[in-house]
DNA sequence: AACAGCTAATTGGTATGATCACTTGTACTT
DNA sequence: AAGTACAAGTGATCATACCAATTAGCTGTT
């Protein structure tokens, strides 16, 4: 892929078929800047006769570039480049956490813990007074209480506005398509039913004040010591699967 | 018929495409297990008629979930579901990293030294001796040195081999994405023409002594400055995009 | 009866043209 | 001058025909 795709034109584009070159080709022209984020592509009609195949081969390459994130599609006005920043390129990845499975799921929260202990200690390190009233905003709404929707809604608000105060966007989007909502729901629930929930807050609570206190390594602990909770209930309830 | 009747009268699904809600079918009939991984999905004839859609709109559907790593197409002999598993799902992660560019490749390189790290120092608890001696092969094949592609090549399957042995195939299949063979390609000539060669030789070095003392805190430890090391290397040669 | 090779049915791949739906710019009306 | 209506442009969907790869079944030989 990365590397065929600029070289030996026969002897690996040979087999694929048509629409999987137009999209190779696609992405040649934006890694090598010949189409540039925000640029306008061709007409369906142009852009197949331009590469010699039919519009129904190119619409599939075009749509398949959508799902990555890459192109934009504007129904009556034309096709678009995205701004190819890393939000919109990463919005497929949680289609993974979607589909996922069993010790998958497992494996998804370890990565999850990876990602959000680092991003919560480089947070602790850089947060401002505003995104940290922002984020004591989202702990409140979880206190709260309220239907199970307004507490995943609150509870993926509060994660969110810590990555994002990382300043690392990239880091954000990942851990963001980590946790789908539906999984989300799925340990509140737990833990609601197991009468648990008062860990999570106060999980959430700690997490916020080794923030306040700008403690990297408290946030970093804090953060993984969250997320391994949830990792230990869903181990222990992996049956309903 | 199948749409519309069948749920609620969502505000979600009134607008979008037809193909759209195609795919959004299929992803729920994976996610509630009427379609199981290996299993062979309708001829794109029936499955067109039985979701009241056309064969083009159907294999528009088809394509993206193909791109996702969720179905696989054999010409001739059908579709199928994928194995769902991680390897199979983040393969277009990939693309992230072949396309960005500037920031992003260092907030791409931040998450790899997240994920690394720790993948690094699970691999110190529990690496075996045959995979510690692969790792050994590796590392050598690095010292050997050879042609840039047979450095690149040795330099992927050293990582790849760390990360492998930590048992998280999902975290895997993520940092091996993170880092496309073009981009090794160029911090492996940077730091051969600025003749720093040498000390990511030692990087790597210190990294398997860690593994091969089993101290996982010094594989933390060894691998983050690794990347760190690429990290900082980028930021000095930025301009090249 | 067992096997090899060929044939035909099945199924995905591509192409074409028609028609519908949405957006945008423009000319017309008020 | 502002708003409206229209028309051209462009993507969305569909139907159909034919090409290409695979698979199963038949045929013929041994």
């Amino acid at each position: 892929m990365t590397s065929t795709a600029g070289r030996a034109p026969d002897a690996e584009t040979a087999k694929i078929s048509v629409a999987q070159r137009a999209i190779e080709q696609i992405k040649t022209m934006i890694a090598e800047g010949e189409l540039r984020a925000g640029q306008r592509l061709p007409t369906e009609r142009d852009f197949a006769a331009q590469l010699g195949i039919s519009r129904s081969s190119i619409r599939e390459a075009i749509r398949a570039l959508t799902i990555l994130g890459v192109l934009e599609i504007r129904h009556g006005a034309g096709v678009y480049v995205t701004s190819l920043r890393p939000d919109d390129l990463l919005e497929t990845f949680g289609v993974v956490a979607e589909i996922s499975r069993g010790q998958t799921l497992v494996e998804l929260l370890q990565v999850r813990r990876a990602l959000e202990s680092a991003a919560t200690a480089a947070a602790a390190a850089r947060i401002t007074d505003a995104e940290l009233a922002e984020v004591r905003r989202h702990l409140e709404r979880i206190g709260e209480g309220g239907s199970v929707e307004e507490m995943v809604a609150a509870d993926r608000d509060f994660h969110q506005a810590i990555v994002r105060a990382a300043g690392n966007e990239t880091m954000a989007a990942i851990v963001d398509g980590l946790s789908s909502m539906t999984f989300r729901a799925r340990v509140w629930r737990g833990h609601h039913s197991s009468g648990a929930v008062s860990r999570l807050h106060q999980e959430h609570e700690r997490i916020y004040q080794a923030l306040a206190a700008r403690d990297p390594e408290a946030a970093r602990s804090t953060a993984a010591t969250h997320v391994l909770e949830v990792e230990t209930w869903l181990r222990a309830n992996l049956g309903d699967d």
